[in-house]
DNA sequence: GGTCGAATAGGACCAAAGTCCAATTGCCGG
DNA sequence: CCGGCAATTGGACTTTGGTCCTATTCGACC
C-alpha cells in the first residue's frame, strides 16, 4: 500500500539521551517505528519522511531549539503532527506552540503520550489523504491548455456553452471540444464529478445559482 | 445589514470589577461596543448574541470557571472566539483551553489585547457567515420530498437520468419532475450550482469519477 | 366530499451536450 | 524547409436534458 497506510513512524527529537532511550522504549512496545535524534538538525538531516506518523519535540535544546524546529516545519510544508515534550515549560512558550499548530504540549513526566501520539497520527491521516487527493488534482488541472482552463471556470460556474462561446468569441462547437478535453484530462465522466473535483481543489467560485 | 456585518460586541466576563473597568474603558476608546458580565451566569443569562465579536474571559471565577463556560459554549454550539485572560495561569490549563478552540490565553498585564481581539473577529467572520449559508441550504434541502432526495443524491453522484430511473424502478419522465424540482426547491438553475451547494451542505460522496 | 400535495407517467417539442470526422494553425526538431 | 504533433476550430448527427401540458392514484386534511 501507500506509505501512509504502512506502520507509522514516530521521531523523537531530545537532546536527553537518556530521554530519548526511555520514549524509544515505550514507543516500541507498542509497534509503531521509533526514530530518535538528538538535535533538530539531526532530524533535519534525514531524508524528507511523507508517511503517516508523528514528530514528539522536547522543548529547550541547543543550537535550535523545538519551538524553532516547528516553526520551520510549519515554513517548508511538513505538516507532520508535532507532540511538544517540556521538563519546565513556561505558558507563553506553550500557547505559542499551540497556536503555531502543535498538537499538544505536555510536562514531564509523561503519563498520557501514548493516547496523544495516537490521536494525532489519527487527525493526520486523514488531513493527508485529503492533501495527497488535492495534489492529484492540482497536476491533472496544470495538464490543461489556457483555452480548456477558460472554458472550465465558465463550465463550473454554470455556464451553458452557448454562453461560453460567446463570451470567448469562438464557436459553440469548439468550447465542446475543450469541454471534452478537460473532462478527459480530468479523469472524469460526469459534470457532478468535474464540479466535485474542481471543488476539492479550492478553484469554486460562489454566484453559479439564479 | 445583517447583525454580523454591524458592529462587533466584546463580551467581557470578569469577576474583578475594576479589572472589567479597565478593560471596557480600553476597549470602548476603539469603537467596538463591550458588555462586560461578572460571572459566567450572568454572561448566560442575557439573550443568545448572534452577531460578530468576540469573548474576552477570565480563567478563575467563583461557581463557573472560565474554562467551565468555554467547555459550555462549545457544547452549545455557540462558537463565538474565546480569549482567556489570566493573572498566574498554569500551563496545563492554557493548552487545554487551547485545545479546545480558545484564540489565545493571555496573561496580565495585557498588552495585545486589542490586536489580538481584531484577529479574532476577523477569523471568526468569515466562519460565521460560511456556517450561516451552510444552514440556509440546510433549510433547502429539507424541503425535498424523500423520492426529490433519491433523485438527488443520484444526480449529483453523475448519474444519467436513464440510470435514476432505472434504478428507482420509475420512467425517465418522473425523474425528470423529480429532478426539476430539486433545482426549484434548491434555489439552483445549473447542475454545477447543485453540484456546489451540495458540496457545501457537506453531503458529497466521493466516486462520481470514471 | 372536495382539495391539496406527492408520486407517477405520457406526448410533443426544444435546447443543450456529446460524438465522429475533417481542417487549420503554429511550433519543434531533423 | 518540411513532417509531425498538439492546440484549435468547424460541420453533421445522436443522445440527453428540460419544458409545457395533461392525467391518474393515493393519502391527508378541512
Amino acid at each position: 500500500m501507500q506509505p501512509s497506510a504502512s506502520k507509522p513512524t514516530i521521531f523523537v527529537i531530545d537532546d536527553d539521551s537518556s530521554v530519548r532511550r526511555s520514549l524509544v522504549r515505550l514507543i516500541n512496545s507498542t509497534g509503531w517505528n521509533v526514530e530518535s535524534h538528538a538535535s533538530a538538525r539531526d532530524f533535519l538531516d534525514r531524508p524528507a519522511y511523507t508517511g503517516s506518523g508523528c514528530v514528539v519535540l522536547d522543548v529547550s535544546m541547543p543550537e535550535m531549539s523545538g519551538p524553532e524546529l516547528h516553526e520551520w516545519m510549519n515554513a517548508h510544508g511538513i505538516f507532520l503532527p508535532v507532540i511538544f515534550l517540556t521538563a519546565h515549560g513556561d505558558l507563553p512558550t506553550g500557547i505559542q506552540a499551540m497556536k503555531r499548530g502543535a498538537v499538544d504540549f505536555l510536562q514531564k513526566p509523561v503519563v498520557l503520550l501514548l493516547q496523544t501520539i495516537q490521536n494525532a497520527i489519527e487527525k493526520h491521516g486523514s488531513e493527508q489523504k485529503r492533501q495527497q487527493q488535492r495534489q492529484e488534482v492540482d497536476i491533472r488541472l496544470s495538464r490543461l491548455s489556457p483555452r480548456e482552463r477558460q472554458v472550465l471556470e465558465q463550465v463550473i460556474s454554470g455556464q451553458l456553452n452557448k454562453q461560453i462561446a460567446d463570451s470567448m468569441g469562438i464557436s459553440i462547437k469548439t468550447v465542446k471540444v475543450h469541454r471534452a478535453r478537460v473532462m478527459e484530462k480530468l479523469e472524469v465522466d460526469s459534470l457532478a464529478a468535474l464540479v466535485h473535483i474542481c471543488e476539492a481543489a479550492g478553484m469554486s467560485f460562489p454566484q453559479a445559482a439564479g
